[in-house]
DNA sequence: ACTGCTATTGGTCGCGTGGCCAATGGGGTA
DNA sequence: TACCCCATTGGCCACGCGACCAATAGCAGT
């Protein structure tokens, strides 16, 4: 029998509470899926009673697309970072590419998954997957044309090429849930191989540089 | 006020009753997803009462299951129709990637999508989702590795060449809940296209025998 | 016509959910 | 030091869910 603990109660600065709450409904998501975020179960987390992160989110359905936002931003400022990071496009497409392909980054697909499926019926969260997915497209695309202005990659289309990488990242991302992953070679390294094909890049360039 | 109906109650052989159930909860799982599939929802649409659902299916959940490979099944059967069609190879797939293309399926491509998400959490769905993924992926290999043989295509791979045409299936079905669905000349016709390049058929060879 | 099996009913139970609201008290401000 | 705003609490409500069970009645076989 544990004494319960003294009920202190901690007062912080509205943005940071409202930080703190969509930072640890996030880690929900990502972790166990997106309809694991629960005013209750996000108030345990927190140390703080259910009644509180209802005050914050008045319709908890803001805080699942919220908490989306969040996680995928936080996710896609790692895997594709801009210019900032001071490598050639092609060597960001590579380490894109490669530690989608390699890395662990199933919490990610699945929280995709997640989204695309329960976007069905919460028009908020639906709203928060577009611009998400407007913002992955925009940032393939403009690294893509960079690369081509460059002359490191070479097409005609880089929205397209963007595009027909990103459907093939989803695709297999699809899968995520198996309990036993299909294996074939052509699986493994589909996205690279297509990405290397639609750019005119010689066979390995991509997983060389990643 | 409608005077409630009299409570005729209506025995039937357990066989038809049990299937009279999956088809209505597949029904249902198509139209507006596998979590609506409820014991009293399902009742409701059959005119009885919840409890008779409980005892042809006394976890609620393999309900789910046998009604997600009910509809899979039936899809798969008016989608990828076996030899028995009479139409060669060839022929059969541009059938089956026209029709995913154009055709209304996208009810399929949303339950697919809800299952491989559901199945995260449900057992018993995960291995319904990957008995149906095995039998799509067989069937379209066969019908390939038919297609090599007779001529038709060309290939070395020809289950390679089926993954990657489901990857590019599965991947623009993951945009099926968009509200406003992403327009691009590469996404429109990306699974026909694929196709025919990896089978070396001529540009609009598969549309045209559509 | 009777009987027995079981499909079907009707009701109850506990659980987890989001939403709502009045009371409380922390902490910056006058 | 006293005050007051509002972050935080505690408690409640209705809802929909799956599970469970004893009572009822359809219908086939005798």
């Amino acid at each position: 029998m544990t004494s319960s603990p003294p009920p202190t109660r901690i007062r912080k600065p509205p943005e940071e509470r409202r930080a703190e709450i969509v930072r640890i409904a996030a880690r929900i998501a990502l972790e166990e899926g997106l309809e694991r975020i629960t005013l209750r179960r996000v108030a345990d987390e927190l140390g703080v009673r259910p009644g509180l992160i209802g005050h914050y989110f008045p319709a908890a359905d803001d805080l699942v697309s919220e908490s989306f936002t969040h996680a995928a931003t936080k996710e896609r400022a790692s895997l594709l970072p801009g210019e900032e990071a001071g490598l050639a496009p092609i060597d960001r497409l590579a380490r894109f590419l490669t530690r989608l392909t390699d890395g662990d980054y199933a919490d990610l697909s699945r929280l995709w998954l997640n989204a695309r499926h329960v976007s069905r019926f919460k028009t908020g969260l639906r709203a928060a997957v577009r611009a998400q997915e407007e913002l992955t497209r925009d940032a393939l695309a403009t690294l893509i044309d960079e690369g081509v202005r460059r002359g490191e990659f070479t097409t005609e289309d880089p929205l397209g090429v963007a595009l027909h990488i990103l459907v093939n990242i989803d695709g297999l991302g699809a899968y995520t849930n198996d309990d036993v992953p299909f294996d074939h070679p052509a699986l493994r390294d589909m996205t690279i191989t297509t990405a290397e094909r639609l750019l005119d890049l010689p066979v390995g360039t991509l997983r060389a540089r990643g």
